[in-house]
DNA sequence: CTCAGGATTCCCGCTCAATGGTAATCGTCC
DNA sequence: GGACGATTACCATTGAGCGGGAATCCTGAG
């Protein structure tokens, strides 16, 4: 599918282009940008060339160049995300405003959580969620919730594979996290204290969209010798709530939410 | 530089096809993509493959595409945005507390001011401001303040082109815009009522990046008949020059700020 | 059930844009 | 001055992109 020796195409080329780029290194030369995509100096000057043209790429006075303003205007405006995160702003606001700790929201996406919002930096507290970060489903709060809302299947597959235990509390058993995620279904939370990192606890709650499908997961992260954390549950099962109604979610019938599939 | 007929590269198909996704069309089928790109059917359908395999576009079980999480998070995480955005964040949440208004923080690009992030959607007023949007430099507050810190040479070529006049209130005569260009900067703000839309006005105030350069507008709207909304300037300028702080702002060493060149 | 219209996929020969090596030029720091 | 890296210029080769056309799938109306 390509022109180029290695037989990949200008789309992946372009793709390598990007992801050189990270929250470490925003700008580079042209030349250090060729060595961490591993392309060609030719290619990488000539296509490089391309992209500020069309001004998705930009060069800053010193000849350094970074991912353009009009790059992510496109991508931001296209998105769904901005959709998304709309809806959920005005709810983790609230949020906020009455946990004083870090809320995010974070989806499902290639078997991680992804964090697409975050309010509230909380400095007293170690956080290592980053907005378009990844973190492990399994041994994050907003995973685990993500997880037991997904279709069983799915369920299986991440359950199957071998998980990292980062901390004593980390869950790595499939039949204790299965039976763990039942409790989470049945709940309608997650509250996993130092999962990832010890000295913190997360407790996230579901967004659901239409349908009753899982959409995201509302979270805070709060120290973890808080006295009792499980009190910011109701608060943010209300904004969760007040998200997905938002998205267009019509509420489930009867009783407690049920896993979708 | 492109194999097509049309005469454009690849890279300008992509920017053609992210561009047809926006706030009303996030999703819609290949077709129809074809449709408002103004690409060859054939084409349409092999480069959005292309795309979909590398997860910059994503199908939905409708059929559907719409623009890929992956594309989104790359660009995120790559952007300078975030950067800009992470530092402004827990100031314009400050702002946000206080002022019960809508908060927004826009940049300068391409001679239009580009909205990054805003807090607070207040729908008992008139507000057109959204993430990822333009609006015009001459109609807004913080287009204005953008404006009044930047290159004389750069404010000649703003003032020299035909201005568009929204309502009544709207400066479009180049002596009196430049005349309250220079009152803004001697004042530290602009106070703008409804430059663009007669209901509401907006309250703009500088950020600086290192060398006393202009990097972002952080403002508020609030309802025009406000009595004194002057009385907002002293909260938005102290979070302003958090921010620019945050950036790397030393501070200017006396008086007023004065323009950058 | 049939039919129409649209969406999507398949097919295929042409061709020129992309490729990437080599070499020249620019810039900078010691 | 000179050495090293970054950037630009040059150029022969070629296969990836191109896009018209036809076949197929899909869906809703009659």
């Amino acid at each position: 599918m390509a022109n180029s020796a290695s037989g990949e195409s200008i789309i992946g080329r372009f793709v390598k282009i990007v992801s050189a780029f990270d929250d470490g290194h925003t700008s580079m030369s042209v030349a250090e940008l060729g060595r961490r995509t591993g392309l060609p100096v030719t290619t990488t000057y000539r296509l490089v060339n391309d992209l500020l043209l069309e001004r998705l790429l930009e060069r800053e006075p010193g000849g350094d160049i970074h991912i353009g303003t009009r790059m992510w205007e496109l991508v931001s405006r296209g998105s769904k995300m901005l959709g998304l995160r709309e809806a959920a702003l005005p709810f983790m606001e609230d949020v906020q405003a009455v946990v004083q700790h870090s809320t995010t929201l974070g989806i499902l996406d290639s078997d991680e959580v992804l964090y697409i919002e975050r309010l509230g930096s909380d400095k007293a507290i170690v956080d290592i969620t980053k907005i378009a970060g990844r973190l492990p489903v399994h041994a994050t709060s907003s995973g685990l919730v993500l997880l037991a809302y997904s279709p069983a299947a799915y369920q299986d597959t991440i359950l199957a594979r071998p998980l990292t235990k980062y901390t004593e509390t980390t869950l790595t058993d499939p039949a204790l996290l299965r039976r763990h995620l039942a409790e989470i279904r049945q709940r309608g939370f997650a509250a996993m204290p130092g999962v990832i990192v010890p000295e913190s606890s997360g407790i996230a709650v579901p967004v659901f969209g239409p349908e009753n499908t899982i959409r995201a997961a509302l979270s805070v992260v709060v120290p973890r010798n808080e006295e009792n954390a499980a009190a910011r549950v109701p608060v943010l099962m209300a904004a969760a709530r007040g998200i997905s109604r938002a998205l267009g979610w019509r509420g489930e019938l009867k009783g407690t939410l049920r896993q979708s599939h």
